[in-house]
DNA sequence: ATTTCACATGTCAGTAACTGACACGTGTGA
DNA sequence: TCACACGTGTCAGTTACTGACATGTGAAAT
């Protein structure tokens, strides 16, 4: 962030995505237009198209950055973890570090605001489910080329990987239709449910190439 | 169906619906608009959005009739089956009538090229989650009753629900990315890949109130 | 300091998915 | 045969988005 033009463009960005986030969060995401973010951002909806592909990314531009920081944290886990203990960590560790992650964006208050917006909004959840189903294939790659075996031959990476998915969505929706809104509850909660289903593909797949471990 | 005017709507739906399958699946969805579907139908735009709420709407008007197929075979499961065993058993029983379950409204094989043109196009990928995942609330709620515990205080619902789906997803997605685009080879691949999850959830949840069961 | 140029932005026109209002004509039931 | 309910077409309007072009303001070279 060196030149004036940079920081004019860093400004501007901000403004708006602060901008959606607050309108979304407040008035709900279908009833904000892309004219109203634009008009209380003070530029034209044309340039707001130029920072987002459409008022979808902008809702999930901070889910992104939290999104990443998790797909650091599995990328650095110890190589003596089992696959779902590793998940399991960086998950937690993503929870951790919240804060940090998220609050040169935006407040963590409006992040977990936007959070349940996003749950509570059909167009939204569709989005996130399938912006999910892409990382649960990042990740299943990463575990696959971890544990030495082949992502498009051996379905484990991807089951294990869709499990583990399927708990969190579990779990973000309990948070989200619940009533404690608080960080430690839906790390919590997060931890718990993974517990519940400990027992599925905990192996370690390097062992034996056959059926189930445990 | 008695009165003409009756059979004229059944008429115009149905061919509204085979045309909008019929070009989604071969120009591609983003590259049909409604009015292309409209004109091959022989009826103004107006009409289409009187018979589908939206262009998703017509993409998804036959899974629509295999997901209530589905949810009938599920209720229709004996009561001593484990919930998991249940869920296989009604999902592979799905897969063996989809012949009739589909011919009413267009050819089966309209029904899987569709399917696949689904799994392959973002927006209808995000929609089929975001089904999927009310689907799994019902089913979860199905199951929490047929067990006899409260799917409000107990996430054990819940979560086979989602190991569950998660699992159908992977299938969905292996089968659509292979080559065999045969029935048996999905519903062989759904079953192989339900055995390597297996264990996990596949108690009976009536018996102890406490942790894994197995 | 001036000039030159790249780049961020605004304006405008156009497309496509919808939605509401109204008018028309055709089956339907009396 | 009459009255009307209902399916349909037309038209106007909204909103998300895109391409083209013009403009003005920083950045870099002289």
């Amino acid at each position: 962030m060196k030149t004036l033009r940079e920081r004019k463009k860093q400004r501007t960005r901000e403004s708006l995505l602060r901008a959606a986030l607050e309108l979304f969060t407040t008035q709900g995401y279908e009833h904000t237009t892309v004219d109203e973010i634009a008009e209380a951002a003070d530029v034209s909806q044309r340039t707001f198209f130029r920072y987002f592909a459409g008022k979808e990314d902008a809702a999930f531009a901070v889910q992104d950055m939290t999104e990443q920081h998790f797909l650091a944290c599995v990328r650095t886990r110890p190589a003596h973890e089992s696959p779902m203990e590793a998940l399991r960590q960086a998950v937690l560790e993503g929870w951790d570090a919240i804060r940090e992650t998220v609050e040169s964006a935006v407040p963590v208050e409006l992040y977990l605001r936007m959070y349940r917006t996003i749950e509570s909004t059909p167009a939204l959840l569709a989005a996130h489910l399938r912006r999910s189903a892409a990382t649960e294939e990042t990740i299943a790659r990463l575990l696959a080329e971890r544990e030495g075996v082949d992502p498009d031959t051996d379905p484990r990476p991807r089951l294990a990987v869709a499990v583990f998915g399927g708990v969190i969505r579990v779990t973000e929706r309990q948070w989200c239709t619940g009533e404690d809104f608080s960080l430690e509850s839906i790390r919590q909660l997060t931890a718990s449910h993974l517990d519940l289903v400990g027992p599925a593909l905990t192996g370690n797949w390097r062992a034996s190439g056959a059926g189930r471990p445990d």
